[in-house]
DNA sequence: AGTTGTCAAGCTAGT
DNA sequence: ACTAGCTTGACAACT
């Protein structure tokens, strides 16, 4: 079991996610920036290793409007050695990596441009965690998508489209159940027919769900990962003082509690927590 | 130096 | 018809 925190360290002063305005864009600046985040996350990574944080989600501003048309600079080239030596240290470590596309990447849409765009935003993903040279463990979670009013329609769309994507996007994507739109249940639908794996949140799951128990949710989870997959990945967060809104910091009663609940069912987490690495090094202190 | 409006991209529920 | 929320910063213009 590995635990991590997603794309940012409040604590090095050092951030992996740095960009620009669209309308600044120039090599220039592309390469100034890409070359600041990837010494960043060289150092976030080594900040983590420290105290046994062995899962990250990289920001998706790794690379600037990597997959805008206006991008057309090759920046896997450019930085191949970097990338390779960040890759080697993930690899060497035993590192969990993830990459978590916006909400705008909808592979279900009903607009084809929106479509287009979004495997845009995927094939960038993939190629950033294949340039680092990780093996298929290294996954891009993204939700279903909309609903547009007919379910069944918009989840038969996300499996045609998915059928369509290329090899290097599918043999890394995986979904991820929602709060308000496609449960557990539904994803495991999606599962029976085209085998994406399942990343299972625990906060989405408490909005949405079937009757499932958090233990039963993760077995069922569970079995949607392949042992070339890696591990079921957890999605982990926790309600705040407003309902609906995330905590700011871990709540250390509830996560023993999940860990009790879940007691033998090994996964990696991922803490989706505001204060990042402040709580996940709380939480790893759970797991000795 | 500090503050604040704004930033590529979308869906949904609520007003 | 429009906006807040998702989840959230941080850029960049302005004071």
């Amino acid at each position: 079991m590995r635990l991590g925190y997603p794309c940012i360290n409040r604590s090095i002063g050092c951030t992996a996610n740095s960009t620009f305005r669209l309308k600044n864009y120039s090599e220039d600046n592309l390469i100034e920036k890409v070359s600041n985040n990837l010494n960043c996350l060289q150092r976030i990574l080594e900040f983590n290793i420290k105290d046994n944080l062995l899962f990250f989600r990289i920001s998706s501003d790794l690379v600037p409007f990597a997959s805008h048309p206006v991008c057309r600079y090759d920046w896997a080239k450019h930085f191949k050695k970097k990338f390779k030596e960040i890759g080697n240290y993930i690899n060497k470590h035993k590192i969990r990596v993830s990459m978590h596309p916006d909400q705008f990447v909808l592979i279900n849409a009903k607009d084809k441009d929106i479509v287009r765009r979004s495997i845009k935003e995927l094939d960038y993903h993939c190629s950033v965690l294949d340039v680092l040279g990780l093996d298929t463990s290294a996954k891009v979670q993204i939700h279903v998508g909309g609903v547009y009013g007919e379910k069944d329609e918009s989840i038969q769309r996300f499996i045609d489209n998915y059928k369509k994507l290329s090899k290097k996007i599918r043999k890394r994507l995986v979904i991820e159940n929602d709060y308000r739109s496609y449960s557990l249940k539904d994803c495991i639908l999606i599962n029976k027919k085209i085998n994406i794996p399942i990343i299972f949140d625990n906060y989405h799951h408490e909005c949405l769900n079937n009757g499932e128990s958090v233990r039963e949710a993760i077995i069922k989870a569970k079995k949607t990962w392949k042992k070339k997959d890696g591990r079921l990945i957890v999605d982990y967060s926790s309600q705040g003082a407003k309902r609906g809104v995330h905590s700011i910091s871990i709540n250390i009663p509830l996560f023993k509690k999940f860990l009790k609940e879940t007691k033998g069912l090994d996964f990696d987490i991922m803490l989706e927590i505001k204060d990042k690495e402040k709580s996940a090094l709380k939480a790893i202190k759970c797991l000795k």
